[in-house]
DNA sequence: GCGTCCCTGTGACCGCGGTCACAGACAGAC
DNA sequence: GTCTGTCTGTGACCGCGGTCACAGGGACGC
């Protein structure tokens, strides 16, 4: 495990521009923690408000249906926070936090978050863009579910899979390959359907599964059949 | 039509808690605006940023697929406001607003809306409040499109509903009645799913359908048959 | 009255995609 | 090496619910 920095607040985004004493002041109130990969950082529904912020590692918002089905609303890596929703307005948790990889994270408390953000406001501007950019999030995927096709939100979700990728004109490579079971809960369908599309979408040339890699072949093509549904 | 009030700020409650000074300050840089029923106030991807007050009357959030469905993300009433997100991150416009009745309304610019928000950390909050809700009323819709079937789902609105509704132990008077469509529009099917699940209820005994109102008899009764299924 | 809308109700059809049940591939442990 | 666990590939089945088509039924105008 990585030594704790004494200024790990350094790397979060939300704190850019703020003075040394300043963050030294918010580090001061902070507490430390460590998870290990696959731990449940907390769960929906619980009482605490503490906001964390992912220091080293790399977190999964996910949710659960009764039958088990396991959905993924969104990962949160290093520099970014997540807790916020609880932390501002009081309410229980809105979903689980599991730790992707061993984590290095500090938490800080509701009230102390909020007299951060009185207290600067470029801090509340950019926590209001972060939620600004959850929502749009939110409304494309709702609108995808309501309006694509199980096959064709794989299409969607490929094409968001490719903007992280490595680009070159017409082409990306995904790296590692993603599984098909974490794309299966991000778009709320199962595995065995996301296999019958990445293996159709192989037998028209649009992908090819490498060794380590997923290469996307034809992104234009990508596009089209999304387009197509989608307007 | 109403007159314009000379400080139709006071009913927006962003502003709450601000000195009439400020409110004045800001009601000079802002820009009145009428819309009749029906009528479109902006579209998606349109390229404005201005926020939006609802001084009065009522508005409604809606996207549309290619295939010209109508999908409502959320209505925005009396005191409330909208167009924050582009006002915040400079994106387009993510959604198409539309007047359901006659409106008055005032738009505030981006830099002024920002300036409030940098001026009064308490607007912040609020902002920041209510962004929180919208993410959380937007994640349990993926999760109710995700988890639950058409009829659950309809289910589940009549509750969302009944909230609002005139409530007597077990039993809700909705009430107008709630337009099939419209219902429809919200979850993501069809009208004639909607007529079908409502009838079944009827015929359970369930609901009843009045003149002029929708009577829920018997909450309990319903909230199971979601829990059942959702968890 | 009658005509025009908009809303509701219901039957028939059928295709998308979830479910189940395997089989194989590959990696790591030891 | 074997054993175990995780991931992938694919066929068969079948039910939910979207689509289409049509028949009322109010409400409102004139």
């Amino acid at each position: 495990m990585v030594e704790i920095s004494p200024k790990a607040l350094h790397k979060i985004n939300l704190f850019a521009g703020l003075s040394p004493e300043d963050l030294g002041k918010i580090e001061a109130v902070c507490k430390y923690k460590r998870f290990s990969a696959n731990e449940q950082i907390f769960d929906r529904h619980s009482n605490t408000r503490d906001v964390y912020f992912v220091i080293l590692g790399k977190v999964r918002v996910v949710n659960y249906s009764l039958a088990g089905r396991e959905i993924t609303l969104g990962d949160v890596s290093e520099g970014e926070y997540f807790g916020e929703l609880a932390a501002l307005d009081g309410q229980p948790r809105s979903a689980n936090i599991m730790a992707l990889t061993d984590c290095l994270i500090v938490a800080l408390s509701p009230t102390h978050f909020v007299e951060v953000i009185e207290r600067h406001p470029k801090v509340a501007l950019r926590a209001l863009r972060r939620l600004s950019q959850i929502v749009r999030l939110s409304t494309e995927r709702i609108m995808d579910l309501i309006t694509l096709g199980a096959n064709n939100r794989v299409h969607a979700d490929l094409l968001r899979l490719a903007e992280a990728g490595d680009k070159k004109d017409n082409t990306v490579m995904l790296m590692p390959i993603p599984v098909h079971g974490d794309i299966a809960s991000r778009i709320g369908t199962t595995r065995e359907t996301v296999a019958r599309v990445l293996n159709d979408l192989a037998r028209k040339g649009i992908v090819k599964r490498t060794k380590d890699a997923l290469v996307i072949s034809d992104m234009a093509r990508l596009h089209e059949m999304v387009e197509d549904v989608r307007g």
